[in-house]
DNA sequence: AAGTGCTATATGTACTCTACATATAGGAGA
DNA sequence: TCTCCTATATGTAGAGTACATATAGCACTT
């Protein structure tokens, strides 16, 4: 059977799991929320805090986060500015900018629209 | 500024749309439920229905219909046969298998979950 | 002094999904 | 013949991502 799973790992064990994985993750405005409620600064505290995160079950990628967080700010959504490692290399802390948190509210009405969606599709497909 | 939209034709005229457009378009559960429920039996078919259906606002392309279908008669979740054109050419009509019926009810719980991750999220976001 | 481990950022490569363009072909009607 | 609609298919390029790897600072142990 071909690979459905884009991102491998699980080895046919767990169904669910391997349609789950097919699913954008959507790290750009998990990583502008977390941002605008203060609850990380820099690339590796958003590592640990998008896992709690319940947009997405699967564990994101720290090269995901790293690569996000650029595009951000070569979008002007988010600053960067390095700060002393405090017992540990230095870091590169950001903030969110006006813009950001205008997208992240854009954002906010695209996923309530899709979510809606797809529990309503959800439904049809329960009724089959 | 760098091209947020992997989809191009929108000259950021329409931000949502362009924030839309980033989203999966999620198109292998709308066919298996186009199948599943006779809406639809061959590409050029699904073209127009998938269109119709609200999953999301963006037009599908062909290209990615028939690569679609071709994907998931490889996995065995359907099968098609040749049937000759009533006025036209002939078209490659598919069949849902008992295996992509099961494939299907999965999606939907996928789906259904992931579809209250995001409305609890846009609702997080609304708060700000 | 050297080794280990945690913190922290970054890049290289390959794969999937998708957009857009293009190719092919049958049939209907002008 | 030409054009249009129907119908399937492929080529190419870009975005998002998984997985691997490289780098370096600092703390603690041996």
């Amino acid at each position: 059977m071909r690979k459905r799973c884009r991102r491998g790992q699980q080895p046919a064990a767990d169904p669910m799991a391997s349609i789950a994985s097919n699913l954008s993750r959507l790290v750009e405005p998990v990583v502008l929320y977390l941002l605008a409620t203060d609850q990380a600064h820099y690339g590796y505290q958003f590592l640990e805090a998008v896992q709690d995160f319940a947009l997405t079950d699967a564990e994101i990628d720290s090269a995901v986060i790293y690569r996000t967080l650029r595009a951000l700010e070569a979008d002007g959504l988010v600053v960067s500015d390095w700060a002393p490692g405090a017992g540990g290399p230095a870091k590169r802390v950001y903030k969110l900018t006006p813009a950001g948190l205008t997208h992240l509210k854009l954002w906010a009405q695209v996923l309530d629209q899709r979510g809606r969606a797809l529990v309503y599709f959800a439904q049809l497909c329960a009724e089959l």
